[in-house]
DNA sequence: AATGAATGAGCATTCATTCAT
DNA sequence: AATGAATGAATGCTCATTCAT
């Protein structure tokens, strides 16, 4: 009957601020002040649950990539052909004014740039688009596998649909009013089916006559 | 009598300079100390070149997007058709390594996040990505045309090929490691003939008679 | 808990230590380092309490304004006729070698020029100056109707005597050793009681009869 | 027949380039950038014709001091009583608008906050305000003797009239708009005269009967 | 005489982090 | 758990002055 550590709470609303700070002022920008100002505590008590304010933006990058994953989840719960699982993928991620929630898609671009020259961001980054890519790559080999195709482009298709979407992301970001509306999603789509569709049979096993 | 100016040739200099650290240091590590050092001159020199950090910055992207330009149009020299043209579009940005400069590529990224918070910093992205769609678009009507397609899909398509190849910058940038080797450059032309060669026929004006 | 804030403190200690410094060296000159040096602080300690330099000066304008009332007030205190109150306005802005706190003095000077170029110190030093301005007029307007004179020449004689302080100020400032020993009090009484002793007499309202 | 230098109007351009712009920046802020600019010169001219800045207002504070009495001359020359001279004095520095030359009036109280802290610049602005109460003195002698008055008070009295001058410009510089119209050079006649009349009598060298 | 690039010391200000309470 | 004052290093920027041309 101690009272409860309210520390895990905590901890997710400082990452839920920097989140909604980064997405319009950046990482370096994203002060501890500020942090704490847009999460309703005081600076010193942001540092009481988080050693460093690097500490906070790894636990951001795995919020986001958990959500991602979670958002995938959730679309691709009544999808039940390989096609359906793709759509909720693209969607997932796409779908709905190229991203559902724009400081989240800000925050991940603001993240990329951070994690070209942080290692430790740069982890943290990898492991979420290795799982990103994992997810991608065993979708579309099942789409090649329905239809008979080979499956030897599934990686490349994968990274290339991952390629498309993060940069979708950018530019959703940074020039979101100089885009064609709504391209990203169903451009997706089409390209990765068509992309499909013109792939070769798989090879027999047996090719006996 | 009067000194010649240098101006031109020092903020050369700094910009190039400020590629440099920002390359692997960020912008906002990309101290006018460090960039001075990097250019082998003092921090009041580069105060005398630019009137601040942001207008070097500004500067930087308009090279950027002034060498992107040059270096499509060497690409293109000698592309006679429409297909030589779009690949050399692709291999100008995309190929050996996912863009020959690494440099650039990763100043490029964090280019792309410093757009996101800078208003002035976006102007100049949004006016370096407005003119790359309308080379991807052009391009890209040109093969839809000369394949007999309807081009109502040119300027998604060239949009989708642009958020790949933001995308592929990227992950270059930050995810090298985990990413299959060269798939960049490769699947983009795929996946652009794919989607070229699976549009309907343009509607003939008078098909009969 | 919840610490007690010294912010009102430490304010006050910064205020004053800015009067010290700028009394002997100018707004300019009055680094924050000799601030926070004089007033035993550091430097950053500073900006945690004033937003800015600015923001200190005006400070310190307020704080010199409410101290001349204060110090009127004290002087006036035991005047029970309006001669009484005429003398403590000049005795408590000019008696004991020209103003009793030369620092105070100076600064006030320094706060003048400032006037001349920081629209936000001008604001600052007007108010000052319309508080004294009305108070000096209050006076005078006693003294002539306790006289039985004419009020019309009150406001510009009350300037007048503004004028003649601020005057005092700079010289005993700039040129104390050239200026003739304990002049400007006792000149002042003078000079406003001649003043007033020739001022034409109020007209009556019903003078016949 | 060598070519002529033209250092001193060199000299003199410079000087009045610093008045315009300490005018309405402030000495501090009139930086030698600003004042190049303003004379249509450059930066390494400018220390060329003086060692330093320091030089150049001292320079200022002699070029004011200077047009003050070349300005009373011009009053003055067809003055042929006492009164006449005195009205000149007070004419020559407060008449139309408190000061014919704003910035000069701007310009001048900047200088005496300079002259609080820096020991060059307050010998000079003392060497003016010598020469200015050697004149008044003189003036006021003038009248109080025509008018067979002691000649005791004439020194404070003329210290009294500076420090209404030197108020009257300070209060015109920051303070404009608040002030009453007009009021300077008609109170400072009016008072010094009131004054005067009510000096008492000379005492008669042969007081015999 | 004149130019304008170059220097270097100094400035106000910011900010992650620490710590007494 | 929580507060908010305090620190100190770092940053962008300014500017008088110097100097090669």
């Amino acid at each position: 009957m101690s009272r409860k550590s309210n520390t895990e709470q905590r901890r997710a609303e400082i990452v839920s601020a920097l989140l909604a700070v980064m997405a319009d002022q950046g990482y370096e920008k994203a002060t501890i002040q500020s942090i704490a100002k847009q999460a309703g505590l005081t600076p010193g008590l942001i540092h009481y649950h988080f050693q460093s304010k690097g500490e906070i933006l790894i636990a951001l990058v795995h919020s986001l990539a958990q959500f991602s994953r979670a958002r995938y989840a959730y679309f691709a719960s009544e999808a039940t052909t390989p096609r359906e699982r793709l759509n909720a993928c693209i969607d997932a991620r796409l779908a709905k004014g190229e991203g559902a929630n724009p400081d989240a898609v800000s925050a991940w671009v603001v993240i990329g740039a951070e994690a070209v020259r942080q290692p430790e961001v740069r982890q943290a980054y990898q492991e979420a688009i290795s799982s990103e890519l994992a997810v991608l790559e065993e979708v579309i080999t099942e789409c090649l596998t329905e239809d008979g195709k080979r499956t030897d482009n599934a990686s490349p298709l994968a990274a290339a649909l991952l390629a498309f979407m993060e940069g979708a992301f950018q530019l959703a970001s940074a020039a979101r009013d100089i885009m064609p509306q709504g391209y990203a999603a169903r451009m997706a789509i089409e390209m990765v089916e068509r992309y499909i569709d013109a792939e070769p049979e798989k090879k027999r096993r047996s090719s006996r006559k």
